[in-house]
DNA sequence: ATGGTTGGCATCCAA
């Protein structure tokens, strides 16, 4: 079924995927694998923890990508990947403030705008780095709402650093309070879903232990399943509406040298 | 109550 009304985007299907690769010049061979065997139209990648001159664009290229980049030296860093052109690329805030901030990166794919984030992890409460990640999700809500409305083709992904309910966490009595399930940042990502996104990955599935990251420090926290679904893909309702399937693919974290988090993909048929 | 690991870079910070 083609569209009919609610938005222009042509291509009649899409499947959009989120990693947060933990250095993406380690996991290079993890993300291409990974490309080739699920041909995604788009992946977004989140801390690629690399200045641009030294990103691996060409490896990318020779496999047939295109890419779109905005890192930094160490931390932080985001990249969009996509068989089709990325057109219309914006990167930051682009407001004159936070000039080092690589956590934001926007491009337009098959005329569906994809925005990748890797929102900021917080560290402690009560932190300078938490004080940052309040600041920084109200910052993005203005960035959606100045450049989009909730009828236009546009999907949010990336890495969120937020478990949204008690399903989402491994503990959630534990972290009661802490980073990542904390009040202050359910308010905030309430703010920014009420403006219109939709977990896609919630559409087609419920209750616990679903997770997406299991930290490297808690040992065989993978084996175990002591996990959090913090890497989300969320669609303005009318997209929504044509998400047909978001799945986890818990795969590539039991690989060799893995990332801390895996793969997220939402196919969406327009 | 606290530790455990990984990546990048410089011997410690961020996650």
């Amino acid at each position: 079924m083609y569209r009919e009304a609610g938005g222009s985007a042509k291509c009649p299907a899409m499947k959009v995927a989120t990693f947060n690769a933990n250095s993406i010049r380690v996991r290079l061979p993890i993300v291409l694998d990974w490309l080739a065997k699920h041909e995604p139209d788009v992946l977004a990648i989140q801390e690629t923890k690399v200045e641009d001159d030294k990103f691996p664009v060409s490896d990318f290229e020779d496999a047939g990508w295109n890419v779109a980049i905005h890192g930094m030296k160490m931390r932080q860093g985001v990249a969009l990947v996509s068989r089709s052109p990325i057109l219309d690329v914006h990167r930051g805030f682009e407001d004159g403030n936070w000039p080092d901030d690589c956590r934001i990166i926007t491009g337009v794919v098959n005329e569906v705008t994809i925005i990748n984030t890797y929102v900021p992890n917080g560290t402690q409460v009560g932190s300078e780095k938490w004080d940052y990640k309040m600041n920084w999700l109200p910052r993005f809500g203005k960035l959606v709402r100045d450049r989009f409305k909730p009828s236009d083709d546009v999907l949010w992904v990336g890495d969120i650093n937020i478990a949204p309910t008690e399903d989402d966490l491994f503990d959630p009595k534990r972290h009661a309070g802490g980073v990542g399930f904390h009040p202050d940042e359910h308010a905030r990502l309430k703010e920014l879903l009420d403006w219109g996104w939709h977990d896609t990955f919630r559409k087609f599935t419920q209750g616990s232990g679903h997770y997406t990251y299991w930290e490297f420090v808690i040992p065989k926290s993978f084996e175990r399943n002591l996990g959090w679904r913090i890497d989300h893909i969320y669609a303005p309702a009318h997209l929504y509406d044509r998400c047909v399937s978001c799945e986890i693919d818990r795969e590539p974290r039991g690989y060799e040298r893995p990332s801390d988090h895996t793969f997220v993909m939402a196919d969406f048929k327009l």
